[in-house]
DNA sequence: TGCTTACGTAAGTAGCAACTTACGTAAGTA
DNA sequence: TACTTACGTAAGTTGCTACTTACGTAAGCA
């Protein structure tokens, strides 16, 4: 469960999660909204983000087309909305357990 | 912004900011839930959560009893809220912004 | 005045994470 | 076929972070 939050704690996997949220994006697009860094570092971010299944890939040809997994990103956001809400003590159940948020999709 | 998530996506101190949610805490009865660490280390995640401004120190005697900043929570859960939901746009000024979430109180 | 309690903090270490350069590879194109 | 495009990945470096041990300090107590 830390591992989607640790992924979005990094500002340019946030700022990536919110270009592609509405319309799918190639990896080039996205890495040419950061100068700053290589194409190289864009793309491991893309396998971070992909590994935690916040956005998901699609081939084109030689491209690789990205768009968020707005289930998974559902997910997330009950787990945040239980934790400031209500429901502490179910909540420590399911941080804790190695299997999280199961029942919640 | 991204320090809020930074503090949060760090295990124990998620389950800190759980524990002084609805009742003030000590530090040693804090340390006492996290037998694996030394009190020393739950001190230092205090004053990452005290330096976020998520957490409050109050003075009593030679304790000292955190609570949550229930304010400064709510800051962090409105920037998610609009982060889910809408105002792409609205988002991407106040993440990139060195002042972030600016009249949000 | 010592002594203890309840803390924070300084200093050092190990591991991880974000980055770079360099290389590999599959799909189009001449 | 050879070349280019569009990407991932391996390898190495640097910096941060969570942790430990050791020490400092303010408050209460004998």
């Amino acid at each position: 469960m830390d591992t989607l939050l640790k992924t979005l704690a990094e500002p340019k996997r946030c700022e990536i999660v919110r270009l592609v949220w509405s319309e799918e994006k190639a990896a080039a697009d996205i890495a040419a909204h950061f100068p700053s860094v290589t194409r190289s570092a864009i793309s491991q971010h893309l396998g971070v983000l992909r590994r935690s299944g916040l956005i998901k890939e699609r081939r084109e040809g030689t491209r690789r087309l990205y768009s968020v997994d707005h289930q998974e990103v559902a997910r997330l956001r009950a787990f945040l909305d239980s934790f400031w809400t209500d429901g502490l003590e179910r909540l420590r159940d399911l941080a804790e357990s190695k299997e999280p948020m199961k029942g919640m999709t």
